[in-house]
DNA sequence: CCCTAGCGGTGCT
DNA sequence: AGCACCGCTAGGG
């Protein structure tokens, strides 16, 4: 049982999912986000709401280049033990830095796993908050992103930087 | 520049 | 068990 919540920003609505331990999704806006309040439509428990608060100040922070502040917990229960493994790998990237997919595989001691890094980082289900989108594919291309290049090139931007090749 | 082989994890049959 | 995907990479034309 899942409680979806929505986060307005200028950029658009995201959306967040929590289960009863913690932030479980977070998806970027929808292209028609005419869907206006498809939120649970029961007043979610206390600590949902205490999480929320908290997914929504971060989420806000990082889109104005800001450090995200307090986390609500993340219930990364879904992924497998290898995805987890990357993804904690990811969230020590700090703002503004990036690494490549094979430096990522290095890092968690699989250095010819890149390539499966990145169908980790495919799989990664709070984009922003576990930053995958501060990993770029060698050289400094800019490599993929699930939720839309676009994204992940306006993200880039926002922390200052610089991609090749455009 | 483009092309290719090789790679590891995952999800489907 | 097999197979087809992939947010990849390094090496060779």
């Amino acid at each position: 049982m899942e409680t979806t919540l929505s986060i307005p920003t200028p950029v658009g609505v995201f959306r967040a999912a929590y289960s009863d331990r913690g932030l479980a999704r977070l998806q970027f806006p929808h292209r028609d986000s005419q869907e206006a309040n498809q939120d649970s439509r029961n007043r979610p428990h206390r600590v949902v709401r205490q999480w929320h608060r908290l997914t929504q100040a971060a989420v806000r922070r990082i889109l104005r280049g800001k450090e995200p502040g307090n986390l609500p917990p993340l219930d990364l229960s879904r992924g497998t033990d290898f995805q987890r493994t990357v993804w904690t790998a990811l969230a020590r990237i700090s703002l503004g830095r990036t690494r490549s997919y094979g430096e990522v595989a290095r890092a968690i001691g699989r250095p010819r796993a890149f390539r499966a890094v990145g169908s980790a980082c495919g799989a990664n289900p709070v984009p922003l908050i576990v930053p995958c989108h501060r990993v770029l594919a060698a050289g400094g291309q800019v490599g993929g992103f699930s939720s839309g290049l676009e994204w992940k090139k306006r993200l880039l931007h926002i922390e200052g930087v610089a991609i090749k090749s455009c």
